[in-house]
DNA sequence: TAGCGGCGCTTTATCGATTAAACAAGTTCC
DNA sequence: GGAACTTGTTTAATCGATAAAGCGCCGCTA
């Protein structure tokens, strides 16, 4: 759109090629090791290169391999808001540490405007800017999604998705876990009178966590105590699902919420109106990312290992690419249930881990600067 | 290396073309609105573009247009621990939506190996796979930024550095803001005896920071009651610091942390000896993002405007690419100060914002889901 | 009606890297 | 001493998109 770009020293493989006085074939070949090539070439071409600083042109390769060597995370904006912002971090992280084994570029696509139709992210993929693409966060009822993986465009998804049989996906056991720390506020701290602030029903995490709190309550036989509120994973929907309720009246000495930001909300409420967290009600979360273990109360609460699934759903995403894995597959990782103050397991900044299934607490996933 | 990509329906400006009954080259300049095609043809390629799902090759395009398309954040790796995370998710908002403002690609770049001298990201601007890039957080010592930047290859960096007189730059005042804050520890609430946590001072933030904190007990004359522990930004190294300051019997009545991490870590150690914040010690932190407003007590702190700031280095790098701005230029950012309970000034859950310059405060730069 | 200008498209060349196929030397063998 | 090989390189084609130059065919004018 504007003038060309200034004429940074750009070493092509020309250049290379010329400086020892063979043709680009032969140059190219030389870098690859070729056997066809005299060693007396190769080691003047590699020579060459080294001293030329060339780096090949990826545009050049990419367009001639029909590979562009990259692979794109994509964050539907929707969804923006309902995962928060530290998880995404973590699925970073992952990522990127499992594409520079690889030797890709991590390309990060979000969607700029959910109003077109045009998602922006199907563009990365048709315009093969990146060889695949792992996609997180995403909503039930995003038919791109499913139009993405219908393509049959390397496509991994972070979550689980039961309604897309077809899909390669990674992800945890929500129902379970929430289960188990549900049942964990019924069985050792004797909550009767339960409430569960839940996730927004759109997203398959949401129902997913609710189900297990249900599963627990009738596994107790607590239902006719019980209650769901719908939330929106924020703090503040948090805060609103307590506060309405109490204003309803509703009495109940322990709450289940689907993640760590609205049991923060949830708690300034209780504190607010002088309920006692852990002695009058108890609080447990879900995540782990960060926020849970800074509180006041600290928050017992599920950790859920976002890095390993992601670098999991990376190296699954590679392995499509190379065509060394076919088929819809799903991959269901460990969590740990950590306990600390807001349900009364422990006091201060105690914490205690305890792996859901398996024996070994599962190695901190890069929790925020632990230790150096 | 592996076998080729299975032939995910690709389509080509080819397949346009021939659908239409024309030549790519006419296809491509009717895509383009060229009038010295008719109306005729331009529609009728238009329309099977859209009917086949036409998307352009990047690899194609910016073979022959000699520009990529996107750009990259670098993140030097020996800093994923500095700066922290939180930061870097608001760098990354703030920079995807300028890249999506001009329909590129966003890369981003860790460093896998700062044992190889051969620079991952220096690999990303000469492979040409991003024509312009962004760096954040790097060492003072880091002499692959000045190699970066001495190249002429457009780029961007995120902080001061003033050795680097060539570069491109857009940041905070660091000295004035931590000056501001320690004078209002002074002023304000009466401490006498402050303690400075400064960041590592192999960054420039840190001296900076430090900088400040000097200017502000020179300034009062209490210079003789003030110390300076190093720490490296970490929750942890917050702890030590404030820890073997306690050992070696040293008293203070105000601590000013370099960052919230830190003052979160000393925050916990004082506690932990019964010594209360803020009655006994003011403390105050730097950078607010996230983790202040949630701990207990609430951090008074500096707002870094993450998020802006990197929105305008995109803008600023993509003016570089295109070359409508030449030379080296800095622009600097106001900040907050937002007043919390670990000073004094509020109590709970209160907040009160204040510019360090200008009118108004500045919008929250994205802080977590503060409303839906 | 011959010639001229312009419209609308095609031809051709290019970006950088890669690879199959062709080819010029030099060896070896019968 | 010529055929068959080996060796080391060059030629040429390709990937997809695009810009510049070229070329029929039209209508218009003298």
């Amino acid at each position: 759109m504007a003038k060309r770009p200034a004429d940074h020293s750009t070493v092509t493989l020309k250049d290379v090629a010329s400086r020892v006085g063979v043709t680009t074939a032969a140059a190219s070949m030389a870098l690859a090791g070729h056997e066809r090539i005299s060693e007396k070439t190769r080691d003047a071409v590699r020579r060459a290169a080294d001293e030329l600083g060339y780096v090949p042109s990826s545009a050049g390769r990419a367009l001639r391999n029909q590979r562009a060597g990259a692979i794109a995370v994509i964050v539907p904006n929707t969804s923006q808001h309902v995962f928060g912002h530290l998880y995404f971090m973590h699925v970073l992280t992952g990522v990127s540490s499992a594409a520079n084994d690889h030797d890709a570029q991590l390309i990060v696509s979000t969607n700029p405007d959910e109003a077109h139709g045009v998602v922006a992210y199907e563009r990365v993929m048709r315009s093969r800017s990146a060889d695949g693409a792992i996609v997180t966060s995403a909503a039930i009822d995003d038919s791109n999604i499913e139009t993405l993986v219908e393509t049959g465009l390397p496509v991994v998804l972070i979550g689980n998705f039961p309604y897309l049989p077809s899909a390669v996906t990674v992800g945890i056991d929500d129902v379970a876990a929430t289960k188990a720390i549900a049942e964990h506020l019924i069985d050792e701290h004797g909550a009767r009178s339960l409430l569960h602030v839940s996730g927004t029903l759109d997203h398959q995490t949401g129902i997913d966590r609710r189900e297990g709190f249900l599963e627990a309550v009738r596994g107790r036989g607590l239902e006719s105590f019980a209650a769901v509120v719908e939330g929106d994973l924020s703090e503040e929907s948090g805060a609103q699902a307590v506060a309405s309720s109490l204003e309803d009246g509703r009495r109940f000495d322990g709450i289940v919420f689907a993640n760590d930001d609205m049991a923060l909300g949830g708690m300034r409420v209780l504190r607010e109106r002088g309920i006692r967290v852990p002695e009058d009600v108890a609080v447990v979360g879900f995540d782990d990312f960060g926020l849970a273990r800074v509180s006041t109360p600290a928050i017992t609460t599920v950790r859920t290992p976002a890095e390993r699934m992601s670098r999991l759903a990376a190296e699954q995403l590679f392995r499509l690419i190379d065509g060394s894995a076919e088929g819809p597959t799903h991959h269901e990782l460990d969590v740990d249930l950590v306990f600390r103050a807001s349900c009364g397991c422990e006091s201060g900044d105690g914490e205690r881990v305890t792996p859901l299934r398996g024996e070994e607490p599962h190695r901190n996933d890069r929790q925020r600067s632990v230790s150096s």
